[in-house]
DNA sequence: TCTGGGGTCCTAGGACCC
DNA sequence: TCTGGGGTCCTAGGACCC
């Protein structure tokens, strides 16, 4: 020991996770073009979830419609989302994390997750968990090391494929000062044109933004905030307290846009009745119900209202159905989603006791 | 070629109350 | 005839992430 132990973050992030995923199962696959996304049929309405570097080689990239992802890779193989198979191979992963010694994990998706750990040689941490997740589930993957949460987390793009990355208050304007805001994680196309307007264009004008100017922009909380991720500053401490679901939803876009009304009533009873069976799970009442309604593109509405905390189907149907009531008949109806959110753990200490299978 | 599905959190504005 | 100010709750919508 040197003694300059200190607690350091890592950012663990699959490579290709989808499609390792999926060549791991059917080695046949590997080196050849896949693709993944909806149910693996192109003419459906569905986009790309991941592509394989051969099928990024023609210009498939994740979130383009699956019929142009056809297009441009003809030869391509398609394949149908298998999200049982990605949860369970996720779960393998997150175990082999957990079971590192020390380690504080806190899970961010099916393929990434921080690490907090106490070490003077984060590298050697990170290559430890590189080699123990290749060894218990054949999957690379690359690791940011941080002194903050954002720190590590943009760190890991510079370690793709397979290496390892260091970000800290020393280097992080020198790696990321020149960059655009939009590689800043919580900054999108959205919030990177806005800061553009006000003559903020690089992660380093940014972290010398004015505080006055950025809460008028964007609000007396997230102005300030984004000044802070200029920075690469904020949290550096990995919280492992176990995930609790605000609440549940299902929606579909439908492979030709609904008209008829009862065609309309009737997908939102289906969606209804599998989103109670996510909320029975958790034993928890219902307080809100919501829809989200697309019509066209960019034309999407929500439609929520709070209800009396209930375990009663036959009451969040009802609620449900009252919104559907809200849809304007004449526009035909592309998507549809059905939400429910629950009572919060702390609220339901305070009311009564949740009884669990009341549903 | 018109763009999935599952989530989270923040903000603005109206209603309502004292 | 004019009309304060603070606080809270709710709805609608926006933006982002994986």
């Amino acid at each position: 020991m040197t003694g300059s132990a200190r607690g350091w973050v890592l950012h663990v992030d699959l490579d290709q996770f989808i499609a390792a995923v999926e060549v791991l199962r059917r080695p046949e696959l590997a080196g050849r073009q896949v693709i993944v996304g909806g149910r693996g049929d192109p003419t459906e309405r569905a986009v790309v979830s991941t592509a394989s570097y051969e099928a990024r080689a023609l210009g498939v990239g994740s979130g383009m419609p699956l019929r142009i992802a056809a297009r441009r890779a003809p030869d391509a193989i398609i394949l149908p989302v298998d999200a049982a198979a990605y949860t369970a191979a996720s779960e393998e992963v997150m175990a082999t994390l957990r079971a590192q010694p020390g380690a504080v994990v806190q899970v961010l998706g099916w393929d990434e997750a921080f690490v907090g750990v106490t070490t003077d040689d984060p590298e050697a941490a990170a290559r430890q968990i590189q080699e123990a997740v290749l060894e218990r589930t054949q999957l690379h993957c690359s690791v940011g090391i941080g002194d903050t949460l954002i720190r590590a987390k943009n760190a890991t793009d510079f370690g793709k494929p397979q290496g390892t990355f260091r970000l800290t208050a020393d280097n992080w304007l020198e790696v990321m000062g020149n960059r655009p805001t939009i590689e800043l994680w919580g900054v999108g196309s959205k919030i990177s044109k806005r800061l553009a307007s006000h003559d903020i264009h690089t992660v380093t004008e940014l972290a010398a933004a004015d505080d006055a100017v950025l809460a008028a922009e964007f609000g007396p909380k997230m102005g300030p905030w984004y000044r802070t991720l200029g920075r690469g500053e904020g949290s550096a401490v990995v919280d492992d307290t176990p995930w609790v679901a605000r609440g549940h939803g299902r929606e579909t876009t439908f492979q030709r846009d609904l008209t008829v009304r009862s065609d309309i009533e009737q997908a939102a009873q289906d969606l209804l009745a599998q989103v109670l069976e996510d909320v029975a799970a958790e034993g928890r009442p219902v307080v809100g119900v919501g829809l989200k309604v697309r019509y066209a593109p960019f034309m999407t509405k929500t439609l929520v209202h709070k209800i009396d905390a209930t375990f009663d189907r036959a009451v969040v149907t009802a609620e449900t159905m009252k919104l559907v009531d809200r849809i304007e008949p004449e526009r035909p109806l592309r998507l549809l989603g059905v939400r429910a959110e629950m009572a919060m753990p702390d609220d339901a200490r305070e009311g009564h006791t949740p009884t669990r299978g009341g549903w």
